[in-house]
DNA sequence: GCAATAGTGTCTTTGAGACACTATGGG
DNA sequence: CCCATAGTGTCTCAAAGACACTATTGC
């Protein structure tokens, strides 16, 4: 067939996954929605894409900024997939592209909302997608959602980075084990994962910073991860 | 139901790195092509999705088929990136979404071409990228290819379907490591990946099938990687 | 026999996991 | 002294890498 321009065109959105670690519980942001479809659903934050005048990695980061009014240099952002079933919104053929966010611990805080949402808040992941039903949410979010948590995942455990940035800029080695836990939902041996610690800081990976910090047992030496 | 959107809307396209091994090179299927912009020049093979019809793994798949007349069900295909600079195609914001397809050796054939191009071959991937210049490609396909490569290569060593999808449905021990070493570019020790080799026999993710075949040394055993 | 390709055995090192242990702070 | 948390040592096993070796075919 041949291709006369301009071609049919479709609407493009980005749905952004934003972690955080609070009180030891991994959390994600949440709107809900003020208009139809799916009003009063909770969904993911996202926006449609400004053609012509920005890419979708910056459609992205902007919602976040709306979102959580953070400076993002600190703030690890990677485009996920891209959602194309010319079903999945009832308006129309609409591609999103979803973006995971992971937000530092010491910058954790209360989220705002636009003009399309009626509220917006942290929700426990646990009891968004969970077994004993979960709750429902707006478009192919939930898969969306699953998505991101497998790739969050998968990246961990090799990327030392996926750790760093949910975490405060400082932290203990018991603080690096307990994100690994939360986000594997497992627990690990304090001694053999602290073996595999010690590594990293032998290798250069993690550095030795601050030298103490008050708790009720015996202090902890504070670490900060290399870059690279 | 129908809702109207104000928000401009923007072309979508999918383009598609398509590999295969012949005579223990890796190749890349690229077209030639015939119109404006970059007429002339050697590209990814792409086109515009159908918009409320179609997605976008769909889409890709069609254009592997118009490619290769293809049979797809033994082609391992994977969406790779979406790319939404605004100014990566002069004719204004078009997003592409990227695939990237493997066809096993013993389905590798010439390919055609449509309308939008004048010519569409098989090249080695070093010919292309070469350290030495390699080949100027339109758009910001170089960037999809080294994209593609590095996604082929970090996934190839932990998920035996990969190399799967390259070979011809039964193989060698020593083909099995070749396809390794082609696209990763490096030599193995044939002893000790051929340990690697007879434990994931042990473990039954790979089947002794056939006994021998033809060469002029010894005669080797086929096997076959269980798709579980 | 010889060339060519297929395939094995052994030693060393590294890292994961199980589990018992020591160290240092506050009260 | 006791509790709480931080941190270590040792044993075993699985797997990777270096490298010398044996096996089976055609000619």
């Amino acid at each position: 067939m041949s291709y006369t321009y301009p071609y049919p065109k479709a609407d493009h959105t980005t749905d952004l996954v934003a972690f955080a670690i609070e009180n030891m519980v991994l959390k994600v942001a949440l709107i809900k929605r003020r208009d139809d479809p799916f009003k009063g659903v909770w969904a993911l934050p996202g926006g449609f894409l400004n053609i012509g005048t920005e890419d979708l990695d910056g459609c992205a980061r902007r919602e976040l900024i709306e979102e959580t009014s953070l400076d993002l240099n600190n703030v690890y952002i990677e485009q996920l997939y891209t959602y194309s079933d010319p079903t999945r919104d009832p308006r129309g053929h609409v591609i999103s592209t979803a973006y995971y966010a992971l937000i530092p611990a010491d910058l954790f805080g209360t989220l705002k909302h636009n003009d399309d949402a009626e509220d917006a808040k942290w929700v426990n992941l646990a009891d968004v997608i969970g077994e004993t039903g979960g709750m429902p949410l707006a478009f192919d979010h939930m898969r969306i959602l699953t998505d991101a948590v497998e790739r969050v995942r998968g990246k961990i455990d090799y990327f030392p980075r996926i750790a760093m940035s949910l975490l405060p800029k400082q932290f203990t080695q018991a603080e690096f084990r307990r994100v690994h836990e939360i986000v594997n939902g497992v627990k690990f041996d304090p001694s053999n994962f602290n073996k595999r610690f010690r590594r990293m800081v032998s290798d250069g990976r993690i550095t030795k910073t601050g030298e103490q910090r008050a708790t009720s047992g015996r202090h902890a030496s504070l670490y900060r991860i290399e870059d690279a």
